[in-house]
DNA sequence: TTTAAAATATGATATTTGTCATACTTTAAT
DNA sequence: ATTAAAGTATGACAAATATCATATTTTAAA
């Protein structure tokens, strides 16, 4: 059993405040999982008891829609932390999480993050700060789905994957997403999004070689209408 | 001066935990404040240092969109609470406060809410999951707005405001939005609006008097495609 | 390796939605 | 009460997007 003080997760989440016997204590009641690309973390309407780390990999955060379609609501990437929203309301997950690459994550019960959010100032702190970054992006996210067309929103992805996952040597977009998860992504059908893709790479502000895509140019992606 | 004990906010918010002590403790900073139809109580991007109880009255928080529309996020009504997302992030507010009728607020420090966050922990876990809860609720607007077409939206939106702000002896929804407003609720152009509230009402499914909108078969307007 | 299945791409077309123009109605100011 | 301004309504048209069909390419299974 690996220990926790080393771990990646520690460095960038709410995780960080926690002291070393709070850490040993987490060591001891982990519980460590290997995902397959492709593979539920957990499933919408799931009781999760507990929160993921993710120690490696990226997955993303889905919802079904009323009509029948997957939405991509966000994707979390290694060093996060996943139902943390489940664990304080003490609800079923309101969102699917599916891995995107291989992953390793591990699983803490609820109780034991229970215990430190009382007995720790800082991490119930941190783990409410984290919600609060949540719901901007989220209300944020919202208004563009509402105001902003297809097209944009494409562009706005794109920019986000580069900047969030960052690039391969070649420069294309590390992160893969298949054009039907892309087209959940933005909103939009699957073919709609292959369309918008083609015109943008026919314009000269991305290149399409095989599944990969890269940026080729930034600013004119940005100042899309 | 009122007091805080018998006040409405405090029956449904956060507040509740608060004990008597505490309550006298708000009483005696809070500063109360008659808001007009039309104005604002704070403005996107100002610094808030505090939360607004709402004592009376509906008020729209409102996001301005890069394309230079204002979208409207939530409504929000008596009982509840302004501004707790700021307060715990310690940032300038996200969105817009706007009154929708005459209101009367309160506003209280924020470290005299920081204060309650730290000594009474049944309050702070209150707030965290009114936070939790509008993350879940933004997620799922979000959904909406990406997967759903405007006839839709609308339909649910007008749902939406009648079960939760009711309706008049004449049935009509209590609550009155221009179809300028309802169009930035579910993210259309206004003309748009318009014509499908027409639309609905030539289905029978709403009636229009004048500013008056009327839902005469829900089941009808859930089941639109 | 061969083959079937899945993913990607594109055309044709229908539907939805936005934009602009204009008319009518209501509201509020003088 | 009169008038201007704002809000509501509708037509005409353009643009955006979805849907269905089909071809091509890639992937994975036998």
């Amino acid at each position: 059993m690996s220990k926790c003080e080393q771990c990646i997760v520690r460095q960038f989440s709410s995780l960080k405040a926690l002291n070393k016997e709070e850490l040993l204590r987490m060591a001891d009641c982990k519980t460590s999982y290997t995902i397959k690309k492709g593979e539920p973390i957990f499933e919408e309407g799931e009781t999760v008891n507990g929160v993921y780390c993710i120690k490696e990999g990226v997955c993303k955060m889905t919802k079904l829609s009323d009509n029948g379609k997957d939405q991509i609501v966000k994707l979390v990437k290694s060093g996060e932390l996943l139902g943390q929203r489940s664990m304080i309301s003490d609800e079923p997950a309101n969102l699917s999480a599916v891995a995107l690459e291989d992953m390793e994550v591990c699983f803490i019960p609820r109780s034991e993050i229970i215990g430190f959010f009382n007995s720790n100032n800082q991490f119930s702190m941190n783990v409410m700060k984290t919600i609060c970054d949540d719901l901007k992006d989220s209300d944020s996210h919202m208004v563009n789905m509402a105001q902003k067309n297809v097209k944009q929103r494409l562009a706005d992805t794109l920019i986000y994957l580069e900047e969030t996952f960052g690039v391969n040597e070649d420069k294309s977009l590390h992160i893969q997403l298949s054009r039907e998860e892309l087209a959940g992504m933005i909103g939009t059908a699957t073919e709609s999004c292959i369309r918008l893709l083609s015109e943008l790479n026919k314009l000269g502000y991305i290149a399409l070689t095989g599944k990969k895509i890269t940026i080729l140019d930034k600013n004119k992606l940005k100042r899309l209408q």
